[in-house]
DNA sequence: ACCTGAACACCGTTCAAGT
DNA sequence: ACCTGAACACCGTTCAAGT
């Protein structure tokens, strides 16, 4: 008892003492590898080798954990476009813009629970409306209006927090069915939606290999992504 | 206590037996006005006047619970839907698909718990394949490709999760302080935003009435939707 | 069939106490 | 300053018992 008791703190809570940092560095890693449902006060103290109570020490409670996680999100959003190539001056806006998102995107994947997280929660960090205000400005320096500019803010954000969450992927009807049973699954379930069989038939054959997930989530949020981004820039030249 | 009990039922639970129906109505009820969160299974069963256990005899549990949730929030779509004025023989697809996907915002707004609940559960109902095999219908009709409805099924869909979850609402800053502190919280908050800064600025100008919510989300959903809608449509007679 | 009370394992949080 | 143990009010859920 007193040794699996200290091989877990061995295992888990290696260095040093306690900080706010490594608290939400562990909790990230909790919500990410087991669903943020987990992520509860006395099971993370567990996860770090200590009470529960000690957490209080370095976080005001449960609100300000989850606070703590969505800045901590924010965090690498802004390090990951850290890491982007500086643009070409005079370059296009919407390539600069475009690089961005995809790095948002990028992070919102590694922490799926991060989007609900974000839209839930009662007070907006500052980093978030830093990250707004520099997408804005890369906008502006483009050529858009104040109002165009505002518009697409909009756009983008909820595109960010939306697309995670994507509820539409009829590939994961037969997940981990062998193939008849998922044939078979799919089948039925097509009974009744027509036009996705339909659907799911014509995509399925204009692919070289049908047996790879048809629905690529990443093409398609790069798809939404330029459609956007060049509709702003239709919007630009003809006001 | 025995009166008190007796007032509550009466008040909370005015007639007939525990069904799964009324049950995912006064817990709708309850998320709606209070907050998801507050919906216990405990606390739920004393809205209804009845103890927690009962519950279990017309839900599977808590979990069940919440899938019934997205359940009535689908069913509410369709009835909504269903209230459309028929739209006429050959008329423009997009038209048709903008009405549906206001109908599903109308409900999404009123249960603002619903996007984040629908897209973090696990299953996901019938309804939401049927409403999406029809939208799919729609635009097929309308002359689009699979490939291209395709796309605009993962557009449409994360848009309408997106867009209730909205983070960036800049008048929301002062949000219940009276005018001259709200003016000063906004001052600060806009030091290190000047672009953001700006565009308030331009668009309260732009405005006869500054001190309405200068930011109408109502009014960027649709612009956004449109934005979308006419991309699709252009796509459809390049291609 | 439908509802209940007691019980169990869990949760967030307070507080007085340790070092 | 930082951590702890006991305690409190709350969860979801099981189970045997009532009608």
């Amino acid at each position: 008892m007193q040794e699996s008791g200290r091989f877990k703190l061995a295992r888990r809570a290696p260095r040093g003492p306690l900080s706010r940092e490594r608290v939400l560095a562990v909790a990230a890693a909790l919500a990410d590898t087991e669903g943020l449902y987990v992520v509860t006060m006395r099971r993370l103290a567990t996860d770090l080798g200590v009470e529960a109570m000690s957490l209080y020490h370095h976080l005001p409670g449960k609100d300000g954990l989850l606070d703590g996680l969505v800045d901590t999100v924010i965090t690498e959003v802004n390090q990951e476009i850290g890491r982007l190539p500086p643009s070409p001056e005079g370059g296009d806006w919407r390539r600069e813009l475009r690089q961005r998102c995809l790095a948002a995107r990028q992070v919102m994947l590694r922490h799926p629970w991060a989007p609900s997280l974000i839209g839930t929660r009662s007070v907006i960090p500052f980093g978030v409306y830093l990250l707004f205000d520099e997408a804005l400005g890369i906008m502006v320096r483009g050529g858009l209006s104040y109002h165009l500019g505002h518009q697409a803010l909009h756009s983008l954000g909820s595109m960010l927090l939306g697309y995670v969450q994507e509820v539409f992927s009829p590939n994961s009807v037969g997940e981990g069915l062998d193939p008849a049973a998922a044939e078979a699954e799919f089948a039925q379930l097509a009974g009744g939606l027509p036009h996705i069989a339909a659907m799911v038939d014509s995509e399925v054959h204009s692919h070289d290999d049908p047996t790879l997930g048809w629905c690529d989530s990443q093409t398609e949020f790069e798809f939404t992504l330029d459609l956007l981004l060049d509709a702003f820039e239709r919007r630009r030249t003809q006001s």
